[in-house]
DNA sequence: CTGCTGTATTAGTATAGTTAATACAGCCGG
DNA sequence: CCGGCTGTATTAACTATACTAATACAGCAG
């Protein structure tokens, strides 16, 4: 389900942050949904629980999944999830746009990318 | 001419890479022109030579500026530094529409923050 | 020659990521 | 009710990286 990258100089538990929320918006793991336990998912990746956990805390503290305590982690509402990550795409986005205006790359130079790119 | 943010997780070096580009992208310091001595920088910013010198041995990887010896490090040309920056934006842009289309983000989504944020 | 410049090396410190071990509490099926 | 699953918390130790520190060497210019 998840794959780690160890040439990768992000930390584990935020490459878990960011697969989760992929398998999650992509609709792989359904809404309401639970989500491998935190001991099991340790022993599959073959690295500490307390890494997951730190991963799932920062989950749920942004709103992607919420945790039962005695029964799971589970995958919050689609409508939501799809919302945050909007949101978060949103974001980055206009921090590049700041970038570019910064620099005084053209609304032409920006639309390009995006239309020769998609 | 540099102001760090000790808030900020990012390296040091990494913020002086950044800062440095920018002051020759907007040209605040001219192309061909030296940069502060490794020795001066450090004693200004109040932080070790070596920092500084990680910082400038990037720059001068990725071509932003050329060090000479027992002279100084100097500014690569105009032309040299905006090329440089601009494939920078792009790149990062392509990124995330990549992860836009990954979730199925429309263009037209894509196009409104771009238009109304500029 | 003196004083600036860049460059290199080696060692030490501090912090963040990660591991490890353990404990406690809630849920559920037999 | 009990055993085994779940999440959560705590404390200690290890490791890698960023950063500091001290020092040395080499080139350029007045």
């Amino acid at each position: 389900m998840i794959n780690l990258d160890y040439k990768d100089k992000r930390p584990i538990y935020e490459q878990i942050i960011d697969k989760m929320k992929e398998l999650m918006v992509m609709g792989v793991i359904p809404e309401n949904a639970q989500l491998p336990s935190v001991r099991s998912l340790a022993v599959e990746l073959s690295i500490n629980p307390n890494t997951i956990q730190r991963a799932y805390a920062e989950l749920e503290r942004q709103g992607y999944i919420y945790s039962v305590k005695g029964k799971g982690n589970f995958a919050a509402d689609n409508e939501r999830l799809r919302d945050l990550k909007v949101d978060e795409i949103k974001e980055r986005l206009i921090e590049i746009l700041d970038s570019a205006k910064k620099i005084g790359m053209s609304d032409d130079d920006i639309m390009n990318v995006v239309k020769n790119r998609r």
